[in-house]
DNA sequence: GAGTAAATGTATACCAGGTGTAGAAATCAC
DNA sequence: GTGATTTCTACACCTGGTATACATTTACTC
């Protein structure tokens, strides 16, 4: 029943393995036609499985292509966690983020490999799907408000409040890389400025927007 | 042709009494059966109407519900370009917001009438229908980068990460208020705690995060 | 006021995502 | 092996949404 089992067993070996191929067979043909042209009848058939048996492995549709970037929901809740004693949250994860554009961590918007980006295309090709990567935020903000309030002895509303504001702004970082890599921008030519992005980005949530000046 | 014309004319009548009709059935269906509960074929008949045709009007069964609230999706864009001359936009938005919990406006999430609150509920029972409201923010940000960008003299970047931050904010206060309703606290016990908050969340947006302790 | 073009509504059939059911087949424990 | 349990499958079905082809209504022209 756990994740890790002793007993594998042939029965959930068989199970992982009829999952990947379900996932791959679906991936592939989503990257070749798009996510909207392929019907999981087609998934299932290239995978060797009934219908009813996709649905039992992946609940919807769009399961199939984001089951891979679950883990990716509660990242920056576990950056939170895992940050050394004495740093500030904000600091954490702003690290984390610059790490992530270092090595052009596709989640940071600024991988341009071909892969990574047809799979972007795909995303934002299909309303579904990014409807999904919405709810992706939702999950986020949640994961991250209760770590914010269990490790820095945040009061709730406060925890919940930075929150929603600092994964929106990771976000809309990420997707502006994304944009211009999309762009053709080459991900090298793109870092500087990402970087400076998102420092200006983090000192912006750190101090506030009292800049934002009255003029009209 | 324009939306508001000259010659209403019988078609253009005909055309808004229908829409109506077919609002109101599924609005009522809805409430009465839950979102899910209900078959677009059925609204339809309520309507006396051919399922085409009520597609023809709305293109989605989650644009049944969601229609009547486009209007708020440009509401902080609007708010923001509104503003009197030397006013900063997060003030505005502040002093817009507050108005709104005063006036108890159901998008504050501080109106506790049945009817406001069982729609509420009929929407967070229908993921199809909480990821529509995903999507308003969506709009609601883009539109309030434009309107900053445009009226605050703000560069793009700056004006988009303003953006998600205060709609993040505005919807995690909102939220925050229709959930205790949700949970019995009548609106007007719950105000001023719903005005200390707000207050609080939009000093945080302009004083910023740094007081986030490091302490673990 | 009659005739006609355009817009609107309808019936019907269809496609795709998703579920319910009952039973066949594989796996496991003994 | 045998029996119980899980997994898979075939099949039928429901619902949201679209395509087509046709009927009806409206509005404009003379």
């Amino acid at each position: 029943m756990g994740v890790v089992d002793g007993k594998p067993g042939l029965r959930e070996l068989k199970k992982q393995r009829t999952r990947a191929a379900i996932s791959d067979a679906a991936i592939t043909l989503f990257l070749e036609h798009g996510f909207n042209q392929v019907s999981v009848a087609q998934v299932a058939e290239a995978a060797e499985v009934s219908k009813r048996t996709l649905f039992a492995y992946f609940p919807t549709k769009e399961d199939l292509v984001v089951h891979r970037l679950a883990d990716h929901e509660t990242e920056a809740a576990r950056v939170v966690r895992a940050r050394p004693p004495g740093t500030a949250p904000l600091t954490a994860l702003r690290e984390h983020f610059l790490t992530g554009l270092r090595e052009r961590d596709p989640i940071s918007g600024l991988n341009d490999h071909p892969q990574v980006r047809r799979v972007h295309r795909m995303i934002l090709d299909a309303p579904s799907l990014v409807a999904r990567m919405e709810g992706f935020k939702t999950g986020a903000e949640r994961a991250l408000a209760q770590a914010l309030q269990e490790t820095a002895d945040t009061p709730e509303l406060t925890a919940r409040l930075a929150a929603v504001q600092i994964v929106a702004v990771q976000w809309a970082l990420a997707q502006d890389n994304a944009e211009r890599l999309a762009y053709g921008e080459p991900a090298d030519e793109r870092y500087a400025g990402a970087v400076e992005d998102a420092e200006h980005a983090f000192t912006l949530l750190e101090n506030g927007l009292h800049h934002l000046t009255p003029q009209r």
